[in-house]
DNA sequence: AATGGGATAAGGGCATACCCCTAGTAGACA
DNA sequence: TGTCTACTAGGGGTATGCCCTTATCCCATT
């Protein structure tokens, strides 16, 4: 039996997510989650096969929950199910750690296929993210060697509160550090992203989708 | 028995949505369509009861689907089940003739008795929906319009270079005005748009598709 | 044990942002 | 004519952003 936890801020997506699921007697949805904190949660709660995970959730984004899950549950394989279609999402999340990707608006077909095939240490890449895929493949040298990868912990925390419009204080308050530590970690960020200033540091996220 | 049509770019919500409706006798899916184009021909076709439709589809948006399928089947009762949350959408689509709107993280345990609601000639708003249009019957001299239209040209000028990432000099020297002037211009945009700040204004501009 | 590097934390100093105010000019309108 | 709004410019104060340096801790290498 495939046990499967699902992440979506959308609970019609969910149900719709179930629904397909449970045509088949091999999966067992085990959790939901409806943001992406409730997600990493449940998935370390209750170690699942194959975590079926959103990208634009509330609390943290989906490229977080792909990065710390795969650190700290390796064996679980997790499929993103998604309505981007920007290339960068699926190179983000492959380097992160996802295993197969999704858009939602294909999805019906394939959704079962996909979660079993990762049951079965294999990946599911829709005809889409294929094809991103193999043109990443073709052209290496379009570098998609992600800076925010690069960031620390404290500093994608950081991050995250930045892009959410809180001010150096609220961070402060929010993480238990001086302001001007907290400073100090956005300017870090603002380094490593290669931003000149904060507005450019929210731009950066809206690109990528991150907000 | 309530004849239903729906229409979502996303095969997993309208999965869901089936999921959810067929749990009921009362209800039967007549049809679904995957854009606004397709939706408008369906419910023509179909004539249904009530068409549950999303605001962002390919082809033709929710707003214009909503308008003319009131127009041209005044007896189709419309429910907008859709993600957007701010509260022009609300407003533009009740004013457009929908009888219903429910937000996509909810909708699952009010779909059906939304779409029940709307089939004996009520309307049915979800909690949010509600508070928004309450408040705007507290307020009618709130403006319905994004007040993004509300900005003055000169405004509107330096809010798109705020948002591109000019500095307060940057946007001097491009207009050819004092900073201290383009400072004044950045103020009333964001009393204007009532925003906190400029990382504020930005997030605004993301969220607007301004980018 | 000693060394060096990275992460975290914090403070000083200066620039910029933000917010309160006044005020002049020009054009639109009744 | 008076009034309204938009645009312009500035004074002045506080808050915040941004850059630089320092100090501590941990970890890995030598």
């Amino acid at each position: 039996m495939i046990r499967v936890v699902l992440a979506d801020d959308h609970d019609i997506v969910r149900e719709g997510m179930i629904s397909l699921l449970k045509n088949s007697d091999e999966c067992l949805v085990v959790a939901q989650a409806s943001d992406g904190a409730e997600a990493l949660e449940k998935a370390l709660e209750h170690k699942p096969d194959v975590l079926v995970v959103d990208i634009s959730m509330p609390k943290m984004n989906g490229l977080e929950v792909v990065r710390r899950v795969n650190q700290q549950l390796p064996d679980c394989r997790i499929l993103v199910l998604t309505m981007h279609e920007e290339k960068e999402y699926v190179i983000h999340m492959v380097k992160s750690g996802a295993a197969g990707y999704l858009v939602k608006d294909s999805a019906s077909k394939e959704l079962l296929e996909a979660v079993k095939r990762l049951a079965t240490g294999k990946s599911y890449f829709g005809q889409y993210a294929t094809e991103i895929l193999a043109e990443q493949y073709r052209n290496p040298d379009d570098s998609f060697d992600d800076p925010y990868q690069n960031l620390t912990d404290r500093e994608r925390e950081v991050f995250h509160l930045v892009v959410q419009g809180a001010t150096t204080k609220d961070i402060a308050r929010c993480l238990g550090i001086s302001a001007k530590t907290a400073e100090n970690h956005r300017g870090k960020v603002i380094e490593k992203l290669d931003v000149k200033n904060t507005v450019e540091l929210v731009r950066y996220a809206a690109k990528k989708g991150l907000l």
